[in-house]
DNA sequence: CACGTTACGTAATGTCATAACGTCACCCTC
DNA sequence: GAGGGTGACGTTATGACATTACGTAACGTG
């Protein structure tokens, strides 16, 4: 629960952000901030902090395990957490794995590059949870005639590099 | 419920297939029976009927929505539904609309092909629900390096030729 | 200051999928 | 023909994932 006294949540003044292990988190989540401010999106403490917890993660993470890190910090229902998910991924700074009904950081510099306009390519490690990713600016090649291609949903599942081996 | 006296649904006698509109369906059905047979699999009624549910509809459809079907023949709970769409997924039969938590059948004759090793490649038309399917002997040209992929899901979502006019 | 917009809190519900256990028929073997 | 393994399904309950609906607070605008 929020003290009492205390702003509401989306008010609070964003806290310092306390990153475990990678420092490229903090680049990343540096790169968000730009790229938001540069669109007008507003990154809020919330989604900063869903986003923090994705890129920590380094692969893809459950809502519902989302829900229970944020936990600590405060009350969290499930539509708080699916919220950010769905602004961040409508922004392009997270995807969702849909065969895993999970969620990743968008692995992209989003400093120089475009949004991913929902056509990651997603390498996944069975092993590992690695997960890499391509961004795919190309139609596939053997599309029936005439259809329209408006999403496209791609994962690949196996073993990364250093787990085959 | 079964009335009384009756063998068990999984020996019952499989009733004569009731198609309504494709004909195409008793087609795909007899393939699948034939495609079972000579590889020892046994497509038992209700396998098949989940499958004739798949072929009939066209298009994705809900695993609780087959069951809603399935209730008028007979007491249905999810598991069964769920046995049933696994058996097919396994068999290549059917495949699972990952983006959507539906299933549809395989669309390809399975008479003389291989079975769709998890590798399929769905066209999915937002406007009227059909399917269209290609099957990936493909490796994807910008895999990392080392990545060795086990299964792949495809899926590009967008209008048909039909419904984009 | 009334008003529309955005973001989040909160409670309840809806949707998708599986665990765990029991029964029955079939097949094999002794 | 008793015993035992296997496969398929029934049944109950629960777990896992996601959304609806409504309320409140902050902010910008005229
Ligand atoms: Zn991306
Ligand atoms: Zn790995
Ligand atoms: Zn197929
Ligand atoms: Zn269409």
């Amino acid at each position: 629960m929020i003290p009492s006294g205390w702003p509401p949540y989306s008010r609070r003044p964003a806290k310092a952000v306390r990153v475990k292990a990678m420092t490229s988190a903090i680049q990343t989540l540096d790169a968000a901030e730009r790229f938001c401010t540069e669109r007008g999106l507003s990154l809020t403490p919330m989604r900063r902090r869903v986003l923090e917890l994705l890129v920590e993660a380094g692969g893809p993470v459950k809502a519902y395990d989302l829900l229970s890190a944020l936990k600590p910090g405060g009350a969290a229902q499930p539509p708080t957490v699916y919220r950010a998910l769905d602004f961040l991924t409508r922004a392009g700074l997270a995807h969702k794995v849909e065969a895993l009904n999970a969620y990743t950081a968008c692995l992209n510099g989003h400093d120089e590059e475009d949004p991913c306009t929902g056509s990651a390519e997603l390498f996944i490690c069975e092993s590992c949870g690695n997960v890499d990713e391509r961004h795919m600016h190309r139609a596939p090649s053997d599309a029936p005639d005439g259809f329209v291609i408006s999403r496209s949903v791609v994962e690949h599942y196996g073993q990364c590099a250093r787990c085959a081996n």
